[in-house]
DNA sequence: GCCAACGTTGGC
DNA sequence: GCCAACGTTGGC
């Protein structure tokens, strides 16, 4: 899942009550339709994208099962759709809670460097989506990367 | 700030 | 349904 650390990073996250927030904002369908797939307990890579360093800072577990997003009902809302409403909602939402986060990330630059890691979505062509899969080899490849450092 | 790559929009 | 124009993402 990626955010931008200046808007949200983790650091936001582990200040949070519970070191849990709602993931808002997603508005692509590609992206809702991995996030409406999650199930509680499931874990996911903190991403921070569009800073000095993007790269995995941390894991987050997620608390619950996608419901609707509703900063998409707010018309002041950076976020706002008018077809998203409460009786028909376009776009959702899960909790994430802090699971832990990584001592040193594991930069974007070292995922590219690693050739096990080579076919992983997100380094993969004009790749823009904000949240995505990720398989468990290429999960274990990272965690190694992280106990290397 | 630049720009490639993509998704979305809207005219036809 | 096509496709050009536009907006957004995100690394660099």
């Amino acid at each position: 899942m990626k955010t931008e650390p200046d808007a949200f990073g983790i650091a936001d996250l582990k200040k949070r009550r519970k070191q849990t927030e709602h993931w808002d904002g997603v508005r692509n369908y590609q992206a809702r339709n991995f996030m409406r797939a999650m199930q509680p307990g499931d874990q996911a890579f903190f991403y921070h994208s569009s800073c000095a360093e993007p790269g995995i800072a941390g894991i987050a577990e997620i608390v619950c099962v996608a419901y609707p997003d509703f900063t998409a009902f707010d018309p002041k809302d950076p976020h706002y759709d008018p077809r998203s409403f409460a009786a028909k909602p376009v776009w959702y939402m899960v909790d994430v809670k802090l699971a832990r986060e990584f001592k040193l990330p594991v930069t974007l630059a070292r995922i590219k460097a690693t050739p096990a890691l080579k076919n992983m979505r997100l380094v993969q062509r004009g790749n823009r989506l904000s949240i995505m899969p990720v398989t468990a080899k290429e999960w274990q490849t990272i965690l190694k990367l992280e106990k290397e450092d």
